[in-house]
RNA sequence: GGGAGCAUAGCUCAGCUGGGAGAGCACCUGCCUUACAAGCAGGGGGUCACAGGUUCAAGCCCUGUUGUUCCCACCA
């Protein structure tokens, strides 16, 4: 910055160069073993599926926020980036791509369409660290990592094998949730459940005797064809006598038995259900139970297979159109109505989920959800807010299996074989060579993948190194904070606890910081469908990075969504053009021989105040962080920095620096001392130009990223003077509101007379009031004719400005009446207060006090009125 | 069917462990006061959703109601 640069901050000019700056010079880069306290944080990894969205912006400021303030409190901080392949949503996208050139899947293969997904994943992985970059993000570039790099399929290849050993992993045929879309199995938090109205069919299942039929009813009646029991409650009356009989499937004309489970709700609809093990998870359950055969009448893609007799070859709801008029034909169809219940979608395409049975690979979860919960009931991990608590205990206690196989291609591979000559089924670290049953050499590796969020779980152990014990590991494991939204704390977080506890026996983190999703305007989800998404980058190149960080921090209260408007954007920027020219304001005043963090011998009043103002904010700012509101944080150095260290000192000093010498020496001393802590103060928050701003100023040290955090000191702390000068403020106040009430500009200057008890205070004050009041000469004594004189009221003061001219005498009079009034009303209220039993004793002493002073104060300036009143 | 969040100025939201309601934007008035018009000074505007309760004292704690958003759940 030099003098002779715009009054403008111009960030595009700035951000890059300094990004560059701080990258180069290895300001981002910890170390194992540096001695100093670790603290860590892994970046929740971006999927490469396309470039970042607000709320990653949202979520990366938060964390580089967080890492940004231990490291200047001198932690070595790591914050550890990287990406995710995100299997099923990017092998959407791939597929996607493939097909606008005329290819697919299958006519590349396995292996050449795997080189299209590493070609994609350089691709997109590049620009998504290239927009990290772009918002500030002081991550370990050396350290970054990819969910499918060696090291980390290593670990999961790992993990795999010892879930195994230990029985923890199984395969089986069970009925899972399967997207005829994507062709894959869909673990149970992969499916978004949507209410929709539908229809409910009933329908009359004939029995095999002929003497009569019973009814069922259906909200999808094509998995009939999958029926092998109709089931009703043992201890219906209705149906008591039919069980163990049999019925005649309607159209497909197959023998059924009659069947009693309690699952069965007599009270719902006929009290008779059709059981479908296939195609639905409670029939499944209830079909295991009597041994049902499992009839699967679909093929992968929800189109009816051979065992659905004359409606092969129809898609699933093609079916169902035909089967309800062919029942309807055959008048077995009793009723329609309408139907409102919970359809399942795909979360990625959302296509409705088909519940299909089908051989694929489960993580038994009971014995690992437990100590996951202790670990939060133990407060070994805290989550902030709190309440997320609830919502993992509720999900951990209630747990099902995991179904971690996927029948996609990008992905790590499940580490099983199958002998080609035996069937043997062999998971292991390594391709086998020999089956060990019967000695033949022909393997094929188990042809599915895992669930993306099997590699992410390790997430927080894989990244520093294991399963190898390294230098990283040790130091940096276990991390201290994983920051997320909420919508992700099933998928992800969950996952990470269990997997930590149980690979390393210590939880990964010990804080769980949740924030909310980024809306836009309206408060509507911000979506590629809706259009209604912000790129953060342009945003920018717009307002600059620093403005939108300090956006997304102002509005962040935890846990809850906040909602992203360019005005807010804008506000900000107009911030960091306060900074930039505070700071231009600063180097125009400083001696040239100033030095940084150095204090003059002798404080003015108005120097106190500042630096005990500055100091409660060195101390708040930093409790506010240690409690994760940032938000509250950022607020105060907002309001500090521009009203009482521009608005006000900034003001003040004019004076002193056009008096030069040794007053505006030590001003500028001053200034200097506080706008360098403050600077340090923000640059978590805006670090580009925070940078900037410091690197032109006389500081010391290479970097204000590694300079000092400030600490609360005691030796700051002057509440006498920041009382008295508090005086002063309220007299200029007072008289800026007078004059502007009677529409005096400020060039008409004035004489002002100042009655008080403490003229040892305002004297000190005079060149102040002098130039923020607008007064041409000062004087200060016990009494003062008020004749002809415009009067203006502190409790400390009388102040009488002659203004002859353009006092109306019944304006006065009926203004300092209302005064009055308003005085008399607050002394009432606190007398009341202060006259209540029970206040006296039972308030803490210091709020007494200080309703005490105040009463003390009012009475005072209703003094003053009064006297006003009757000399008029 | 369970559970959670939110409801404060025209708009968007702060308000820490209860001690006389705040900010930004918008609006009105006056200022190009030699850091900044992306600025300065001043101002108007709120039964803190509703109804009870606890307390000397409630925007804040408790109960209920309404509205709203979201999460979880296998009733065909």
């Amino acid at each position: 910055m030099r003098r002779e640069l715009s009054s403008k901050y111009d960030p595009s000019g700035v951000e890059d160069r300094i990004y560059a700056f701080w990258e180069d010079g290895g300001f981002f880069a910890a170390q194992a073993g540096s001695g100093k306290e670790p603290y860590t944080i892994v970046m929740p990894p971006p999927n490469i599926t396309g470039q970042l969205h607000m709320g990653h912006a949202l979520d990366n400021t938060l964390q580089d926020l967080l890492i940004r303030y231990r490291r200047m409190q001198g932690r070595e901080a790591l914050w550890l980036p990287g990406t995710d392949h995100a299997s099923i949503a990017t092998e959407a996208k791939i597929v996607d791509a493939l097909k606008a050139e005329g290819l697919s899947k299958d006519s590349l293969g396995r292996e050449g369409y795997l080189k299209r997904a590493w070609e994609w994943k350089s691709e997109y992985g590049g620009r998504i660290v290239g927009q990290l970059r772009k918002i500030g993000s002081s991550c370990d570039w050396g350290r970054e990592r990819f969910t499918m790099d060696e090291g980390c399929s290593k670990a999961v290849v790992e993990v795999f094998n010892r879930l195994y050993e230990r029985g923890l992993i199984y395969r089986g045929e069970r009925i899972i949730n399967w997207c005829p879309s994507c062709l894959t199995s869909l673990s149970d938090i992969e499916v978004e459940h949507e209410e929709r109205v539908g229809h409910f069919w009933q329908i009359r299942y004939p029995l095999s005797d002929g003497s009569g039929y019973i009814e069922v009813a259906t909200t999808r009646p094509e998995t009939m064809l999958g029926d092998t029991a109709v089931a009703v409650h043992p201890e219906d009356e209705r149906y008591k006598h039919l069980i163990g009989k049999t019925l005649i499937l309607p159209l497909l004309e197959r023998e059924i038995p009659i069947i009693a489970d309690e699952y069965v709700d007599p009270e719902f609809g006929t009290g008779a259900v059709k059981i479908t093990p296939a195609h639905d998870p409670n029939d499944f359950e209830v079909g295991l139970r009597h041994d049902l055969p499992l009839l699967n009448v679909m093929t992968e893609s929800a189109v009816i297979n051979e065992n659905g007799g004359k409606y092969q070859g129809m898609k699933r709801y093609e079916a169902r159109k035909t089967i309800v008029a062919d029942l309807e034909a055959a008048g077995l169809l009793v009723s329609v109505r309408e139907h409102a219940h919970n359809v399942g979608g795909c979360y990625r395409c959302g296509e409705t989920v088909e519940p299909w049975v089908s051989m694929q690979w489960f993580v038994k979860m009971s014995p690992l959800a437990e100590p996951a919960i202790e670990a939060v009931r133990s407060g070994e991990i805290k989550f902030v807010p709190e309440r997320f608590e609830k919502i993992y205990f509720n999900w951990m206690e209630n747990i099902r299996d995991w179904c971690i196989s996927r029948q996609i291609w990008w992905g790590h591979r499940i580490p099983a074989w199958y002998c080609q000559g035996c069937g043997e089924s062999i998971v292991a670290r390594q391709a086998p060579t020999t089956c060990p049953k019967c000695a033949g050499k022909n393997f094929a590796q188990d042809e599915d993948t895992l669930d993306t969020w099997f590699s992410s779980a390790l997430w927080p152990f894989s990244t520093l190194g294991w399963p190898e014990k390294t230098d990283d590991l040790s130091y940096f494991y276990p991390t201290n904070v994983l920051v997320t939204g909420y919508d992700i704390i099933f998928f992800w977080v969950a996952r990470m606890i269990f997997s930590g506890v149980d690979e390393m026996g210590e939880p990964p983190f010990d804080t769980v910081f949740i924030h909310g999703l980024v809306r836009d305007a309206q408060g509507r989800k911000m979506s590629k469908s809706l259009g209604n998404g912000v790129d953060p980058l342009d945003i920018i190149a717009e307002y600059g990075a620093d403005a939108l960080r300090f956006t997304l921090a102002t509005g962040v209260s935890p846990g809850n969504d906040l909602r992203f408007s360019d005005e807010k954007c804008k506000a900000n920027r107009n911030f960091c053009n306060k900074i930039w020219n505070a700071a231009r304001y600063l180097l125009m005043n400083l001696t040239p021989d100033a030095k940084p963090g150095e204090l003059p011998d002798q404080l003015a009043m108005e120097d106190k105040w500042l630096l005990s103002k500055y100091n409660d904010l060195v101390g708040e700012v930093t409790a506010n962080l240690d409690k994760f509101e940032p938000g509250v944080a950022a607020g105060k150095l907002y309001d500090f920095f521009w009203d009482v260290l521009c608005d006000w000192y900034i003001e003040l000093s004019k004076s002193r620096f056009q008096e030069g010498g040794e007053a505006g020496e030590r001003a500028g001393q001053v200034l200097l001392y506080v706008m360098e802590g403050a600077l340090r103060l923000m640059h978590p928050f805006m670090p580009f130009i925070t940078e900037e701003v410091w690197q032109a100023l006389p500081h010391t040290g290479e970097t204000l990223m590694r300079a000092p955090w400030p600490v609360h000191d005691q030796a700051l702390s002057f509440p006498q003077e920041e009382r008295e000068f508090s005086m002063i403020v309220a007299a200029i106040g007072a008289i800026r509101a007078r004059r502007a009430e009677m529409n005096v500009p400020p060039s008409k200057k004035a004489r002002l007379q100042i009655e008080t008890q403490q003229a040892a205070v305002f004297a000190q004050g005079v060149p102040f009031i002098e130039r923020l009041g607008s007064a041409s000469e000062i004087e200060i004594g016990n009494a003062f004719p008020t004749q002809g004189a415009v009067q203006v009221l502190t409790s400390d003061a009388r102040i009488l400005i002659p203004l002859a001219e353009l006092i109306d005498p019944e304006k006065e009079r009926a203004r300092l009446t209302k005064e009055k009034a308003a005085a008399q009303k607050d002394i009432e209220a606190l007398e009341k207060k202060l006259g209540s039993p029970g206040f006296v004793e039972k308030a803490k002493p210091e709020v007494v006090a200080a309703q005490r002073e105040k009463l003390e104060s009012v009475k005072q300036l209703l003094g003053k009125i009064e006297e006003s009143l009757a000399g008029l």
